[in-house]
RNA sequence: GGGGGCGUAGAACAGCCUGGAGUGUUCGUCGGCCUGUCAAGCCGAAGGUCGCGGGUUCAAAUCCCGUCGCUCCCGCCA
């Protein structure tokens, strides 16, 4: 049917008769002679045709799919097409066959037009001809290809996990399924593999890795989707930096396979400290500098009465330099206003003036030397525009490097950041003041003496890997000790008997010949989205659900009937009951 | 659960602030012309519940309220 994709036609094939197949990209009919891009998986080529000879030309319209037997031959001089891979050759069409015709288009397959998503979503199947988006599924194979490749060679076993498991009420929301042979109770889909990858160790696998589909019920960003695809992988008798060799082996992999670069290694590592005071984010983006400085040192015995206060109750002052810019009153109050969507009290805003002195509403509180410190230490040129912020240490740097990342932000993507954050707080304190864990509960303390003794303040062996700024993923040195197991989940207020019940089954298996073990596990679709150039995964996932969990082409999620129900002993509430019965929405247009 | 943006012909937009006849542009569709285009060109035509509902007004795409959908963010996401 087929002698040659696309682009594989070259000089060699002048002379020859070749049969090409694919969708019709366009056509441009001249009358006495017509033109027809012939575009399948590999590209596009001209294929000519004489009106004349074949009448049905007239009649062939965009995304048809057709074949054309046609002879190769140069382009006549001066029609060569230097932005095509095929052009300064075309196909002569001796015979066109329409394989299938298409309706006129919803959208436009090209990449010039943004079209509605839900459009999009709708027509998924044309979407993904555009070449954006079939670029974008050819990398991701290609990524997972090399990933598979690269840990293949390190003697990596991949081992898949069951996607049926039980519920844990920790952590995310879970997807729920229900089931029928036994009614009134419920699988859960995995959050990640993490108890199994674990178990793989008690097996004696010793490396493991797997391309694992992770569900997450939870609300949608354009980075988050109820199912998402991670990189997981465990290594045995593993300390940290192993791990961190083996993922740092596979992105840089990845990073060759689809931008053709080396990325230098090791990948920079910041302590988690050290990234929120210098940027105010454990996922900090390094590509540009405006980096938090701590402003309160020459401020001890201030008469400015924000200051003051923080610095009396504990807290700090902490500043940046956002560089010259225009500084309207509306756009100081903009920022101020984000700034207390960060968690801030208020902003304080200084503008260096030619002469070097500060422009500010608080400037009359503050002692000239107090402003020349301040100017200082963030090095305040002329022009320049500097945020302050008072409060306690995290609030400040939070706040700062909230307007940071969006004030800082470049805009393209052709700089790859990877760096490596470690020494994670152990636990977290909730609202309520009790501990949470930070990570999750498997993750070792690096001192189990410091966990004793002060769990508030205790670092754990977790790590991330942030790209540009992005959270690509997460890991730790694992407790493979069943009594740390219990202190931490008694540290976490999880009684013996709780535990016992959720995860005895697992507490158990630690108990015959656990090996130290530790691993990570990063997310496919974020990683293909930075180096595609993405802003939402949804790009980089063939068929991705709306915001509101919708699949605007099948319609999932859908009822199903009252029979299915009742096998699976669940009864609708008279809510859900009523939103059934409720008339289609009138703006649906399907 | 909360905040912001958007919704106008099959697609992408302008019009909305400051109310006055469904007005305009590009692509697509249909008809016609056209022998070297490559987002072909030229002529013509069809195509509209301005998301939906309510309100204000002599008059609403435009102002107000509600609602639905899409989207970005906060919460949430071990």
């Amino acid at each position: 049917m087929r002698s040659h994709h696309a682009t594989a036609i070259g000089q060699a094939e002048i002379g020859r008769q070749v049969t090409v197949a694919g969708w019709i990209q366009r056509r441009r009919d001249h009358g006495g002679i017509a033109f027809l891009d012939i575009r399948d998986a590999s590209g596009i080529i001209q294929v000519v045709a004489d009106p004349a000879a074949h009448p049905e030309v007239g009649d062939l319209r965009m995304e048809f799919c057709v074949s054309v037997t046609g002879t190769v031959r140069r382009r006549p001089e001066g029609t060569e097409n230097p932005e095509m891979a095929t052009g300064t050759i075309e196909i002569g069409a001796e015979e066109i066959t329409v394989l299938s015709a298409a309706e006129a288009l919803p959208f436009m397959i090209d990449d010039r037009t943004d079209t509605d998503e839900r459009a999009r979503l709708r027509y998924r199947y044309l979407d993904l001809r555009r070449p954006r988006m079939a670029a974008n599924l050819k990398a991701r194979s290609r990524a997972t290809a090399v990933i598979r490749r690269t840990l293949d060679e390190q003697g990596f076993l991949e081992v898949e996990t069951p996607t049926l498991i039980n519920s844990t009420p920790e952590g995310a929301r879970d997807m729920l399924v229900p089931s029928r042979l036994r009614p009134g109770e419920f699988y859960a889909l995995p959050q990640s593999p993490q108890l199994f990858k674990q178990l793989l160790m008690i097996s004696g696998v010793e490396r493991y890795f797997q391309i694992a589909r992770c569900y997450r019920d939870e609300d949608f960003r354009a980075d988050r989707q109820l199912e998402f695809t991670q990189l997981d992988l465990e290594g045995s008798f593993w300390g940290r930096d192993d791990v961190l060799d083996a993922i740092e082996s596979v992105l840089v992999a990845a990073v060759g396979a689809l931008r053709g670069v080396d990325v230098p290694r090791p990948f920079p590592r910041l302590t988690w400290t050290e990234a929120m005071d210098r940027y105010g984010s454990d996922k900090p983006d390094t590509r540009f500098g405006m980096e938090i400085r701590d402003v309160s040192t020459h401020l001890d015995g201030t008469e400015f009465g924000v200051f003051k206060v923080a610095l009396e109750s504990g807290g700090t002052v902490r500043g940046i330099n956002i560089g010259a810019q225009e500084w309207p009153r509306s756009r100081a109050d903009a920022l101020t206003e984000r700034a207390r969507e960060l968690g801030a009290k208020g902003l304080v805003w200084m503008v260096v003036e030619a002469d070097g002195s500060l422009r500010s509403p608080v400037a009359k509180f503050l002692s000239p030397d107090e402003l020349i410190s301040v100017k200082d230490t963030l090095d305040g040129e002329p022009g320049d525009v500097l945020l302050l912020a008072a409060d306690k240490w995290k609030t400040c740097v939070t706040v700062l490097g909230g307007l940071r990342t969006e004030l800082g932000r470049p805009g393209g993507h052709d700089d790859l950041s990877f760096l490596w954050v470690i020494d994670f707080p152990l636990f977290e304190e909730a609202e309520d003041g009790s501990l949470t864990f930070s990570h999750h509960p498997f993750t070792s303390p690096v001192s189990l003496e410091e966990m004793r003794d002060d769990p508030r303040s205790a670092t754990s062996n977790a790590y991330d890997v942030v790209l540009n700024g992005i959270e690509l993923g997460s890991g730790s040195v694992r407790i493979h000790d069943p009594a740390v197991q219990r202190q931490v989940f008694e540290i976490l207020g999880i009684d013996s008997e709780i535990a016992e019940r959720r995860f005895g089954w697992f507490l158990e298996a630690l108990r015959y010949g656990t090996p130290p073990h530790a691993g990570f596990a990063f997310g496919i679709d974020r990683l293909v989205m930075v180096l595609q150039g993405e802003v939402s995964i949804r790009e980089v996932i063939p068929f991705p659900k709306t915001q509101t969990g919708v699949d605007p082409m099948t319609g999932a999620p859908t009822w199903v009937d009252d029979n299915q129900l009742a096998e699976l002993g669940i009864t609708m509430t008279t809510e859900a009951r009523a939103r059934q019965t409720e008339p289609e929405t009138p703006s649906d247009p399907d």
